[in-house]
DNA sequence: ACAAGAATTGCATCCGAAGTCAAAACTTTA
DNA sequence: TAAAGTTTTGACTTCGGATGCAATTCTTGT
């Protein structure tokens, strides 16, 4: 009967190709399984035989610890999930998030959202994965936070603030920068119009950026504003100069665009279908700084958001709040930085 | 002493928040654990009176099962490695691969690297995460290819093909694809001089590339050719072009840029820094169809890459591996999709 | 050489869900 | 209504590594 039982279990073993595990290295060092682990733990109690003899058997058998079954008695992952809202906007941030946790031993699982997905589900899965901690690039309801919080798992915004809710963000300030460069196009003194192109109805950026547009030029006592929007594509920056065209029977001397992208499709629309000179004609302002805007065929005016430290921001506040549960709610706001282009009439 | 433990055992469950388990869920509905946890496998045998009690538990309680301890009895962990190595050439990649995986359940734990990154221990790191699958869109080593195929860790390349490694991988035909834009441009008949840029000498898609396009300038007989290497990027196209003047002392009629990026950089440089035009006076072409290529800018000739089809056959061929591990490697070859701009002299 | 103290080591248990198997609860049939 | 068959259910074990605690070994000091 033992033998039987003996026998089917090997069987299965044999059959499944089962991995190397901490007992395996015990048996063929002749030492215990606990011995084997502390062997792996920084600054376990380990005699320096011991861990000879340990790390020779791990190297005979090509041992590799199993991060799946020490998360589970550890509690702890090692994992945080990073959610992104549409990758295509974001690949620099993604990037330099990534590049960041690894370096810190940190694994990224990454969960992206469009249109058309679940977000609900999608949370669920976040949470069934225990990850460490959630950095959300993507818009959560409170209902969505606070389940995170009654969890206890930490939660960071990358660029986007919640008002009243004791959630931690690290962002670029929108609003600041728009005044910015409204005040830059003010000054010039040349322009007579303005359009402002914003980006979806459901972005907290763009209305912030908005928002911080219309209050300057509000401010300044400018009267003439058309409002177009868009989906921070460039081809609908392209369609956005139609619109704006359209709306106004002529076109504007300045546009105030939400991002760059649709800026470098205003600018484009303009020269080549139009044929309107930027900054000679139209003047145009974008937002983000990507890598684009600084090409010679546009360089664009706009404000780069500083994503270098506002991922290392991000990064480190969701650590500090995994090693530390206590710490409270941070909101951090990096100012963006001016960047002078060529699209900007003197 | 009983009661010593017992309070011990509490205090320390109080203090740190414990998750809801199956157990509380079990204990709660009075049933057993066995019970709950056939209540999330589909297809098990259990009473209709029995998931509803169980399910308004899980509801009561808050319950979301440990993806974390299944996977260790399961031997699944539903997760996927997904290695870039320049996130920043891969944007929309990263995003048709983990739109795909999220939407067949499968979650994505993303490894970038970059030149500076330690390669080996990265491949520990998916190693000890016990990930089902992986799928590497950068360059490993014949040992660490090996490496997995002992572990049984299915292994997918996107867009690098080892050949006379028995290892699956969805390719474009870079080489039939640069054989194309070569013969284009050879037809015009207006070509006396080309230059070929190259991207990294370790970039397995640039030899490719290369390759290809040098293999049929010769077979037309094509002598006057220049050759110059650049990284990829925006602007060592740009210093590309300089390179290229430097080394014949003169401008060239024709462009072969292994990505369009560079071809991008050259553009721009050509235009606005020698103020030559393109194509009347330089004819260009690029490889991948990156969104940019087709901005009224640049309107580049160019080889697109179908992303979509190549990104769901890497996943599909992936997960049919995961779940058939008997599978025998098998490389997928796409073909790259012209795409006629205007930058080639007609 | 021996007791006291410090450093190592191994035993047993735990993490949380899944699967095996036999017992229990229903159905069906004669 | 009892026997036979079918479906549900629960007890128990397993996955693989971490850790508290007791047992053991190694240092010291005298």
């Amino acid at each position: 009967m033992v033998q039987r039982v003996l026998s089917s279990r090997s069987e299965r073993l044999a059959e499944s190709q089962r991995n190397v595990t901490s007992y395996d290295v015990a048996r063929h060092a002749g030492v215990s399984q606990s011995a084997v682990s502390r062997c792996f733990k920084p600054g376990a109690s380990v005699s320096k035989k011991m861990r000879e003899r340990v790390m020779q058997s791990v190297q005979a058998l090509g041992y590799q610890p199993n991060a799946i079954a020490r998360g589970l008695i550890t509690r702890r992952s090692n994992m945080v999930a990073v959610i992104v809202s549409n990758l295509n906007f974001y690949p620099e941030v993604l990037s330099q998030l990534s590049a960041r946790f690894m370096q810190r031993g940190v694994h990224v699982l990454l969960f992206t959202l469009d249109h058309e997905s679940d977000v609900a589900r999608t949370l669920e899965q976040v949470a069934q994965y225990r990850v460490d901690g959630v950095l959300a690039a993507a818009h959560l309801t409170r209902e969505q936070m606070a389940q995170f919080h009654q969890r206890n798992v930490p939660l960071v915004f990358y660029n986007r603030s919640y008002r009243d809710v004791p959630v931690s963000s690290v962002c670029c300030d929108q609003v600041q920068g728009e005044r910015v460069l409204v005040d830059l196009l003010a000054q010039s003194g040349r322009h007579r119009s303005y359009a402002l192109l914003s980006g979806p109805a459901d972005s907290m950026v763009s209305m912030q950026r908005t928002q911080g547009a219309i209050e300057r030029l509000h401010e300044l006592g400018i009267r003439d504003l058309t409002r177009v929007r868009g989906d921070y594509s460039y081809d609908s920056g392209r369609r956005a100069v139609h619109a704006i065209f359209e709306q106004r029977g002529a076109m504007t001397d300045a546009i105030v665009s939400a991002n760059d992208m649709m800026a470098l499709g205003c600018l484009d629309e303009l020269r080549h279908r139009f044929e309107l000179d930027v900054p000679g004609d139209v003047s145009l302002v974008g937002f983000d700084g990507v890598r684009a805007a600084h090409w010679s065929s546009f360089d664009l005016t706009t404000i780069r958001q500083p994503v270098e430290s506002m991922a290392e921001a991000a990064v480190t506040m969701l650590l500090e709040r995994i090693d530390n549960p206590g710490l409270p709610a941070e909101k951090r706001l990096f100012s963006g930085v001016l960047r002078r282009g060529a699209t900007l009439r003197h």
